[in-house]
DNA sequence: CTGAAAGCGCTTACAG
DNA sequence: CTGAAAGCGCTTACAG
């Protein structure tokens, strides 16, 4: 193992020098700083992380939790936020799990393995959670908002987003429509669908809760859905999926039915997860922001490292509606 | 931040009996240990992980390189290996990233940020897996396996796996058939390719090299293979690729020329990832048993990190042919 | 069984 | 501009 003493043997100097090249200080002659560096490369020197972080209390590792969900939304995010912390210097560590297994990060904070938390996942009232928050461990929320929950949260505008998708379908004549739901009580279910309602109602439309379907976010609900609101004595001709996934299982679900979307159905998600987009999907559906969502995330996760202190902030991206095959994508006659 | 010389104040007993109390150490006097518990709980101390880690030398945190692919496979193999690391008390560092961005992971050794690293994706010859083996570094291949590198190394049996649908094509009386490939080189690609074309020789076929169409492991690649083979003289009337992604671009493609999958089509992919058994895909596929792998790949690193003069394994599993609505699923007349 | 002490490898005030 | 030294919070031989 060679440490920062063997550099300073090989420059002829003392430890202390050899940390001042390290850390950029001014205070050191250029020509003390030239035989340093090569001193540097001759010996293969990497610095202990841990003895620095002792040091400075700094990790420059983030953690990241993110339950186990089916979603392939979330691998997407995951990407996005690995660039972002890279962008940043920063490594990740991340916890793949739900439930009280998300502690773990809240004591790595405390432990001091890293120097905040993105939570991706996380509902109102978790354990974790609700300990990041007694333990005044710097975090934030993306993807997820909990109203007035006083913490940096970053988010697609949901209800504009489903807002939009509500007005297409009207517009292009669609007066008996469903939605198929995941969990209520999370925020991009329950933001997408006022968003959704509001939309209609702006163009003098109401929906019966019974044309409302809710479940759980999986690919298994959005077929099961399907089928219930086909049952109906009105059943909608056009479907709006608070996520990608629920529309790729009504899609299956259309195709057992012998249904053709889009002549008999139109079908909408959200999110444009990267399979939206292939042709035997072809899924209409409302793009997020997420490289813009995700650096915003690490800037304002690592001001709030900087100053614990600072004003909370709720930042919320716009997102796009794009019409693909699953809604006719020709202008009305 | 707690100390834990604060627990021993709490306690009344020297820092290096909390200590004690922590390593578990037989040689404490219960009533000591009941006391420094207790005091333990009253002051919410955490241990701190870098002075901990400055003096054992061990983190208990691996790192995982995995490319920025858009397979959905990785994934889920990161699911996998999050829980077998969970499973066995491991944080997990990752590194979404290829090429160069790739040796942070083998930096992260030298600065004891991790004890060792997993390699997904890497190729044969990759700058970080050549300095890695320099570094005499911990690390094991999963997925990926390279031929001669003396190291340990978790694969599925490709070669067996796609064997078995050679013999299944051929036994249900397909002799045209097509395959898509990914990118050559890769073991993954190259061990399929030619269990294949070995399950072919075992019934009496050979492939011509223009039924078998290569490219890069992308959605996209799958749909343009897909319009080559039907373009060819005599099209297959059964295509196997390399991975269940190419195979969705195949069907895709399928819909595209207006072919009816079975009746005109035969298609079987490999992985057996959560979409494939989707009723909107349907794919026959070959499973891969993810979750085995990964404990494997964990096991074997933390056997070597421990012991580094170990002789190298390099561990197959079983993968098995799943079959689906994408080839005929009924006995043959 | 318990305490005092050394030391892991850094960073950074304190002298000079 | 540079060095000697303190100290971050642990673990673990060394005494007793």
């Amino acid at each position: 193992m060679v440490t920062s003493r063997d550099v300073a043997r090989g420059a002829g100097v003392s430890q202390a020098t050899v940390s001042r090249v390290l850390q950029n200080s001014t205070h050191v002659r250029p020509e003390t700083r030239a035989r340093v560096l090569t001193a540097l490369k001759e010996v293969g020197y990497t610095p202990n992380a841990h003895a620095r972080a002792m040091r400075t209390g700094r990790t420059s590792t983030i953690g990241i939790v993110m339950g186990r969900v089916t979603n392939p939304f979330y691998p997407e995010l995951l990407g996005a936020l690995g660039q972002a912390l890279s962008d940043a210097s920063q490594r990740m560590i991340l916890w793949l799990s739900e439930g009280p297994a998300e502690l773990g990060a809240v004591e790595a904070i405390h432990g001091h393995t890293i120097d905040g938390v993105i939570f991706t996942t996380v509902r109102e009232g978790s354990v974790a959670l609700e300990e990041a928050i007694a333990a005044k461990a710097p975090f934030v929320l993306v993807n997820r908002v909990i109203e007035g929950l006083r913490c940096d949260q970053v988010a697609s505008d949901n209800f504009e987003g489903a807002r939009a998708v509500a007005r297409y379908f009207a517009q292009h004549g669609h007066d008996s429509v469903g939605v198929v739901c995941g969990v209520p009580g999370i925020s991009t279910n329950d933001e997408r669908l006022s968003g959704f309602i509001a939309g209609l109602k702006d163009e003098g439309q109401t929906i019966k809760s019974r044309n409302i379907v809710t479940g759980d976010f999986t690919h298994a609900h959005g077929m099961r859905a399907l089928a219930k609101l086909m049952a109906l004595k009105v059943p909608p001709t056009a479907i709006f999926c608070v996520n990608d996934l629920l529309a790729f299982g009504v899609l299956s679900g259309a195709g057992l039915h012998g249904l053709n979307v889009p002549a008999d159905l139109w079908v909408v998600g959200y999110d444009d997860i990267a399979m939206s987009s292939w042709h035997c999907h072809d899924l209409s559906t409302v793009k997020q922001r997420l490289d813009d969502m995700a650096g915003a995330t690490v800037e304002l996760l690592l001001a709030r490292i900087a100053d614990r202190d600072r004003n909370p902030t709720t930042l919320r991206f716009p997102s796009q509606l794009a019409i693909r095959g699953s809604t006719d994508n020709k202008p009305t006659g």
